[in-house]
DNA sequence: ATAAAAATTATGCATCTGTATAACATTCGA
DNA sequence: TCGAATGTTATACAGATGCATAATTTTTAT
């Protein structure tokens, strides 16, 4: 028998072997067998921690995409940067690992079918969806005000979806050439891209 | 019993059923007898034109990506267009529909996860994406010849990612806001970033 | 130390899945 | 027209799957 564990560390290791499952074997073949195989233990634990398999998609679909935003936002929180500085720190990471690896690809792709047809997926990914482009605004924004530029609201809500669409295209890109474009190439085309989309006078400048 | 049908109507249909199945109830619900529902046979003649599930899935995966080439290559295809005119007539079909729909971004997302894992199936994604990042880089550089642009070729290559990006991450976006942005709105953003990302001097420009 | 609570395993059950195969129906060449 | 080729169905089978539950082990409270 597995021994036992802290009641959050065992309920985290369930959530892990999940998302290791998914992004190795696909959801199909996430079956609550396999998870707990992943996870050392016996399968009869997952209906203990989650009440069924719902459940603990629910959860792991959650833990994933908190993850895919503080990978970026870790990059740019607590630190005094200038508004340039942020944007191109967020970026960058948004440009690189672990944000664009096959397996966050993966994992994406095969949640993201999962939000159609069942409401709480749906939810879910509507309110990760909701804080990036939150995040994506303002650093815009500020980025703009910086430069001393007077956007109205629509023109930087348009700019802000470019750049959000910008960073997604490259981000699967990315992740699906694997290695044949490294990541600081990745990244130069990232930003130089970005600078012309938003129109910058570059990423030194300071209004 | 559901009558006969010329061979090829046949298989057809199933391929069909097959990409109607996994767009509405996802690969996971995607069984043979599912498909041989939605089709309105019995089960077992899929694997009378399909040597089992495998290949049928093949079958549409192909059918899925040529069709999404095609969408937008026959819109510039056998037209006498100017290479700004030929672009941006790629670039609308690309941020409209059928290209821009829940469907396609559902079918996309469900079929990646099978490339992995798979080498037949990952060879034909990689088949598809070669062609369709050509005609990307034959599109842009005539524009930028046009313009009376010499790049080198690192340049071409990282402006056509760029854009090629770009409408990708468009394309997800207004796939999942559904309704929230209408097709003239994504397709004005696409066109005002492209011009931005590529440095045009708009879309009339003649040399 | 020991009983109650919590964590974990083992096993059973009904359903679904891919494949196989035999039977039946339709078309077509001679 | 009639027999063979082709298309189509129905059904069976072994294995996998989600859920349920009883048994077993480990921790905690007293």
């Amino acid at each position: 028998m597995a021994s036992r564990r802290d009641n959050n560390a065992r309920e985290d290791d369930l959530i892990e072997a999940t998302l290791t499952c998914i992004a190795s074997e696909g959801i199909s073949r996430t079956t609550v067998r396999r998870v707990a195989e992943y996870a050392g233990v016996s399968n009869g634990l997952i209906r203990f921690y989650f009440e069924g398999k719902d459940n603990m998609l629910y959860a792991a679909y959650r833990r994933f995409l908190e993850r895919l935003l503080s990978d970026a936002s870790d990059t740019i929180e607590g630190r005094e940067l200038a508004p340039h500085a942020r944007l191109k720190a967020f970026l960058e990471a948004n440009l690189s690992p672990p944000i664009v690896t096959p397996q966050t690809l993966l994992l994406w792709a095969n949640f993201l079918p999962l939000t159609y047809g069942d409401p709480r997926m749906a939810e879910i990914r509507r309110e990760a969806y909701r804080e990036t482009t939150e995040l994506f605004r303002h650093l815009v924004e500020d980025v703009l005000v910086a430069e001393g530029r007077q956007e109205d609201e629509t023109r930087l809500q348009h700019l802000t979806i470019a750049l959000n669409g910008l960073v997604d295209g490259l981000w699967i890109e990315g992740a699906l050439r694997g290695d044949s474009l490294n990541v600081g190439e990745m990244q130069q085309i990232g930003l130089d891209a970005a600078v012309n989309l938003l129109g910058l006078s570059g990423w030194e400048a300071l209004a």
